[in-house]
DNA sequence: AACTTGTGTTCCATATCATGGAACATTTCC
DNA sequence: GGAAATGTTCCATGATATGGAACACAAGTT
């Protein structure tokens, strides 16, 4: 028994390591870990648990529940709740959206839904003179917008009464924005085509979360003059792909039934 | 010199002290700390910073940016997407959803929105017999229900298009709708009266987030039989008292200097 | 460009501090 | 009622965290 978690040795504090394991260990499980449970998969001794358990108890990191269930405390509880939740995902997304700017050319955007419209959160610019345009902070309707799109065929309540209309091709009606929203969701992303704004074009797609649900969306928007056809078949592979990575980053695993590991 | 904070003697293990120190005031702090905020802040030596930090990173608890920023990690980022901070919410509430079962005999509700609907997500069932229904995982319309309205009086869009009649009572005009709404968001708590079925009240109250955002809302409901206008006023209170607690543990400050006492 | 300041990591000898076993509480289940 | 399971406290031991200094690296300064 006992057999340590092959923790790294680079440089660090056991100690530490070991409280961070039990930490990650019990935000990771898909329900709430009891003390035997955390002791047999970490292999620590009662004393040593029981310690740091409540080292990290008494600093709100974690919770201990009556039935003895081990939860995320209140501090973790209240960042996730908070707005700076939002920051930690554009740190996580970063890499990825510097990645595609310099496949693409063009101007990369990450989006939340928030109410019933799409709020842009974090932006790289394109490498062109045309196209660039701050939209971080900006709201968008989710009908007109290809991130919007992407939150819709994930199962956002759909927009009812009459759509706005930002130009001659946007969507105008219930049921033609139903049926983009059937091929976005088979397909797996979303394009508005000067939907938005005549010339603009931009395609999205999901960022998924462990659960399935779909929580940001990942753009690349640019001038119909440069996203061709073709180009647009290329970038949307590419941008499937980035979307696809941040979600397993994640946690998400496709087709995954139901969580059901140790 | 750096005669460590005082931090507490009460069993535990101090190293992991120290980390949970450093951790916690990442997930605090309004802005991502350096490596020296941190250092200053704790007045731990650099190398023993250094090392405590390396190991939350290596977790995944932790992350540093090129710019020297400390950040909540993937692990974090993770978790807070993650259906699973909503559990951690209700391990929050729970006491006080049984102070308010006790002090009212009612049933008590949490409830958050998803998509345009509102999901009960615990509930404390009430004393009497009559009365007792699970909601969990029920998700009701907005516009007839107390918790419903919290939302929408907290900045949640407004449903557009005929709201569907649950019984004579209900709000079915927008604009009816939106008048209750004023005076909910003034009054700070919601009431349905017979308005998703008839003969059952419901009075709900907000909890927010600290960036000021309704994050879930509690509620107290019952048959009109025991749910008179007098017991409703002294309920109102005791929700309305309930959910501002769980604000503040939540990190919401008040921006009026009326957060006083308690 | 060379210099200086600032920031973070690695090294290492020391003794502080975490460790695990066992005894001690507490609760749960027969 | 007793017994088994679960968690906490105690304690002597030595393994392990510690802080200062040296080192690496970057950024600003003249």
């Amino acid at each position: 028994m006992a057999i340590p978690v092959g923790t790294s040795r680079a440089g660090g504090t056991q100690a530490v390591d070991r409280a961070a394991t039990l930490l990650v260990s019990i935000l990771e499980s898909a329900q709430p870990p009891t003390f035997g449970d955390l002791q047999s998969s970490s292999g620590l001794a009662k004393s040593t648990l029981s310690r740091m358990l409540s080292s990290l108890e008494r600093h709100g990191l974690v919770l201990r529940s009556d039935d003895g269930a081990v939860r995320p405390g209140p501090v973790i509880t209240r960042f996730a709740h908070s707005d700076r939740s939002h920051e930690s995902l554009i740190e996580l997304t970063r890499p990825h959206l510097q990645h595609l700017s310099q496949a693409t050319g063009e101007t990369i955007n990450l989006a939340i839904l928030v109410g019933d419209e799409v709020e842009q959160i974090a932006q790289v610019d394109c490498r062109f003179l045309i196209g660039n345009v701050n939209w971080v902070g900006q709201r968008l309707p989710t009908h007109c917008t290809a991130l919007g799109k992407v939150f819709l065929a994930g199962g956002a309540p759909m927009p009812r009464g009459p759509l706005a209309r930002r130009t001659p091709r946007t969507l105008t009606t219930v049921s033609r924005l139903a049926d983009d929203i059937k091929v976005t969701a088979r397909r797996g992303w979303a394009i508005a085509d000067s939907e938005l704004e005549p010339g603009l074009v931009a395609i999205a797609a999901p960022v998924r979360a462990s659960s399935g649900s779909v929580v940001a969306a990942l753009s690349i928007t640019g001038p119909s003059s440069r996203l061709t056809p073709a180009r647009i078949r290329e970038f949307a592979r590419l941008l499937v792909a980035a979307a696809h990575e941040i979600s397993t980053a994640m946690g998400y695993q496709p087709k995954n039934g139901k969580a059901g590991a140790a």
